[in-house]
DNA sequence: TATACGATCTGTAGCAACTACAGATACAAG
DNA sequence: CTTGTATCTGTAGTTGCTACAGATCGTATA
């Protein structure tokens, strides 16, 4: 009787911790419609299941692989239409991962051009700093 | 007489075009402060000289290095104050270049979940998607 | 000089993806 | 039944812009 029996579902506290993401986070991704409305207990907390849980679980993990709320929305509406093949899921991971690799290279550049910058300074007192000109570059 | 005499200074349109920013983002950079306040022509436009243009250019280069608005405010005042030396701003781009290597090694890692997911798909019609699955894990 | 047309003007609202309140309830434990 | 924590709604802030609307400026041409 005292037990906390699991018929009673999952507050947004309980997801919060179970995911990670911050409960101001799940309420939004409701608002935007990336969480289901979910059942609501007589005084109006959310009671999540399972499937709430799991369906945060996925965004969550999405969301750290980098992919944006768009594409994640575009994912749930594959998991939940049977007709999408795993072939299109496929095609989007792999544009993701292109998209990963390009911002990969763009930061490597720009490290190397920072490296560079700071490898010519000094470091001492002067006032003409090599940095500061190189940042003026283009001028 | 009707030559463009250098004394009239660039319209905002002109520093945009030379630097490569769009002139709303310009206008939104004077909001900030990043920008001084201009000189105007009688009828009310922005009238840039040199050390407009040349912080312009500063700004921009230093956005496209990946700084943020407030480390070139910092970077900004240290070239204005005479006091500041070199080995500071070489201790700011350092701290700068460091957070570009973390985001490239955050960067790798997903790249190589993703491609990991990806090479795990068989990419046929099949429903039970390993990819999806992944996204699942977790819970 | 008149006028047409592009460039600028101010001010505000929108974007992603959250985060941070305020002020009011709900709920669980003692 | 009280206390204290958890949630509630709604709104505003964050970063770095971008995109309008509706008015005015500036200039090239007829």
């Amino acid at each position: 009787m005292a037990g906390i029996t699991k018929t009673r579902g999952y507050s947004i506290g309980q997801i919060a911790a179970a995911t990670g993401a911050n409960i101001e986070t799940i309420r939004y991704y409701e608002r935007i419609g990336l969480m289901l409305k979910p059942d609501r207990t007589p005084g109006g907390n959310r009671q999540y299941d399972e499937t709430g849980l799991k369906r945060l679980f996925f965004i969550r993990r999405s969301r750290d692989l980098g992919f944006s709320i768009d594409e994640i929305r575009a994912l749930l509406g594959m998991v939940e239409s049977e007709e999408t093949s795993c072939a299109v899921v496929h095609e989007r991971t792999v544009a993701h991962l292109r998209a990963v690799q390009n911002k990969i290279a763009a930061l490597k550049k720009l490290e190397k051009t920072l490296a560079d910058m700071a490898s010519h300074c000094s470091r001492g007192d002067v006032p003409d700093c090599p940095i500061i000109e190189a940042l003026y570059e283009g001028g």
